[in-house]
RNA sequence: CGGGACGUAGCUCAGCCUGGUAGAGCACCUGGUUUGGGACCAGGACGUCGCAGGUUCAAAUCCUGUCGUCCCGACCA
């Protein structure tokens, strides 16, 4: 391609509205532009790279034995009622109305469709296990849509659905999918790695991420440095606190004591009171569906709001306002407890981690402004509902595996599988004939990847303070030529014999036929990023030579007539690294 | 939805406090000089100052409302 036959509008400066290093150099590279927030139009470049990581995506999906299709992105409500994802995924889903003012939902992933296909289309047990897979745009109403691409209203997303007649058969799908996961993400050129997952809320019970590590991503991962365990924040677990929970007791019975304008853990771990946040419990109220519930966590510990979801089965939870918590508890936050001896209402279920279970010795709020209560045995003076872990994980602790101390760093997710068993084919009534005779639901497994989000995470991980730095897999172009001279002069028509030697040698090449001063060309040349430059000047052509620069890389000069034989080994090598 | 900031040329921003003339740099067009890391000179084009009300002789500027954008929180590929 000519670059000024092309479209490829480089800005010199970020716009104000791109925050993170990814989303500017996106719009300064000319890859796309923002429509509005949340919506992009792709640029020429934008599009290319889109269709190189796609093309990855398929490659390595048929190669592990899924089928392309292609679902409506316009889909009927009833489906959605059917899953009961009507209402749990309600916030996310955009709704349409048609002239005689049916509703549609705008699909933000194909569950309920794909298991309407399986519903008639697979009956027995002989056609399985069959995987469908889809790259097409989703929309999701995001409260917030931000940086760039990361986060927007509308993305292009391959996802993929599995139908297995057993649950083995299903882990093994499972397994396909994690490794072509793998591999697509490697072939991109992205360092990004699987970490144990919450399944939200799709549901099912088994999942992981593929994240790539960013200071910009809005994932935090829980890992251990022996590689052995990695999850993310709302699902880790370690071997607890480092600070113990107290677990011996006087055996005396609660006691009230004053602590007028006391309302937050710290403090009351102040003087004078001096007491240890490790040995308070933090009583928090959530409304689940309406209904209040009580939370206890250690005072230290931070509740995991990902893993009360788990535990709550409600489709809409939130903390409750001071307000409400006065009505339900009869004392406002800061002095709240369980207690059940000082409780107002008794039929509100009580959630506690279990780093309380043999706790001891606590102070907790005495469910009256201005006291709290000392010497409170958990299990004794509490009636629990549930034990639940419910804290959120502290770098630092031990890994449950390794013991080693867990770190913390944050991540960008562009993959996430799940084994979601029988809930969707249950529910949509996908069911086969089993060799028995029995008529069994399948097991299914679904698999996504933003792909509008990987290729942002490409730039993210792959750039320096001049551009983006593209792996050839996905680069937009392979080769850029950039004779520094003027057109008709000598190093613009070796330029011209390069390009359409390269072109018939199946390289993508694009060739800065501008006239503008090397200067112009080179800046433009580092920011959009195309893995290997040529440059024809006539400082080294004097000498029969011209230069190739891997972007990121150092400059060599080499003799004109093995221009052509260098780049296309550079180009085979460099691929043959991401293959 | 809650908290914060901001809407002035295609982009980055100044002007607003203290009301009176629409500004700069980059980009764009024309001509010339330049030509190995975002050149220079001269000329030119580009604005309902987000929108709607209000106050005023007079509003980009003050007031009210509204829409939009961005940042922080809840959601997710």
């Amino acid at each position: 391609m000519r670059w000024s036959q092309t479209l490829i509008p480089t800005l010199k400066e970020a716009p104000a509205d791109a925050e993170i290093v990814s989303h500017q150099l996106l719009l300064r590279a000319g890859l796309c532009r923002k429509l509005t927030g949340g919506l992009y139009t792709f640029c020429p470049m934008g599009l290319r790279v889109l269709r190189k990581i796609e093309r990855i995506i398929r490659e390595e999906m048929d190669r592990a034995g899924a089928l392309e299709v292609l679902m409506p992105a316009l889909q009927p409500p009833d489906i959605w009622q059917k899953s009961g994802r009507y209402e749990t995924a309600r916030d996310v889903l955009y709704k349409a109305k048609d002239r005689s003012n049916k509703e549609w939902v705008l699909s933000p992933t194909a569950e309920e469709v794909i298991t309407t296909l399986a519903s008639t289309e697979i009956n027995s047990y002989r056609q399985l296990p069959l995987n469908f897979y889809q790259i097409s745009v989703k929309f999701r109403d995001e409260i917030r849509p931000r940086f760039g691409l990361m986060r927007a209203k509308e993305f292009i997303m391959k996802d993929a659905y599995s139908f297995d007649g057993t649950d083995e058969g299903a882990m093994a799908s499972y397994r396909k999918m994690y490794d072509a996961y793998s591999r697509i993400f490697a072939r991109c050129g992205l360092q990004a790695f699987p970490v144990e997952a919450d399944t939200g809320v799709i549901g099912g019970n088994y999942s992981h991420e593929f994240m790539v590590p960013a200071e910009t991503g809005e994932n935090e991962v829980v890992y251990c440095e022996s590689g052995q365990y990695s999850a993310n924040v709302e699902k880790a677990t370690s071997r607890g606190p480092l600070t113990p929970t107290p677990t011996t007791t006087t055996g005396a019975a609660p006691e009230k004591f004053a602590t007028p304008g006391v309302v937050t853990i710290d403090a009351l771990a102040a003087a004078p009171y001096g007491v240890s946040a490790a040995s308070q419990v933090k009583t928090l109220i959530y409304l689940a569906d309406n209904k209040p519930v009580i939370i206890l966590v250690r005072g230290d510990d931070q509740l995991n709001e990902a893993k009360l979801a788990g535990k709550l089965g409600a489709t809409a939870f939130r903390p409750a306002t001071a307000d409400e918590i006065l009505a339900v508890m009869g004392a406002r936050p800061g002095s709240l407890g369980a207690v059940t001896a000082t409780r107002k209402a008794l039929d509100i279920r009580v959630f506690a981690d279990e780093q309380l279970r043999q706790a001891r010795g606590m102070t907790t709020g005495a469910n009256e402004d201005g006291f709290h209560l000392r010497h409170v045995d958990v299990e004794r003076d509490i009636k629990v509902d549930v034990w639940a872990d419910l804290r959120t994980v502290v770098a630092g602790e031990l890994c449950v595996t390794t013991g080693l101390p867990l770190k913390i760093r944050r991540a960008i997710e562009v993959g996430h599988v799940f084994k979601l068993g029988t809930k969707y084919s249950e529910k949509l009534e996908s069911s086969f004939l089993d060799t028995d005779g029995q008529r069994r639901p399948t097991v299914m497994g679904c698999y996504g990847i933003g792909v509008t989000r990987t290729l942002q995470a490409v730039i993210e991980q792959c750039h320096d303070k001049d551009g983006i730095l593209w792996p050839m897999s996905v680069a937009p172009y392979q080769v850029l030529l950039t004779p520094l001279g003027a057109p008709g002069t000598p190093t613009a028509v070796l330029a011209q014999e390069y390009y359409v030697q390269l072109q018939a040698a199946g390289v993508e090449v694009l060739i800065d036929d501008r006239d503008e001063r090397p200067g112009f060309k080179f800046k433009d040349a580092d920011l959009i990023g195309i893995p290997l430059r040529v440059s024809i000047g006539e400082k080294s052509l004097a000498k029969g030579e011209v230069e190739l620069k891997p972007r990121g890389g150092a400059l060599r000069a080499v003799p004109k007539d093995k221009a052509v034989d260098e780049v296309l080994a550079f180009v085979r090598e460099s691929l043959s690294k991401l293959a």
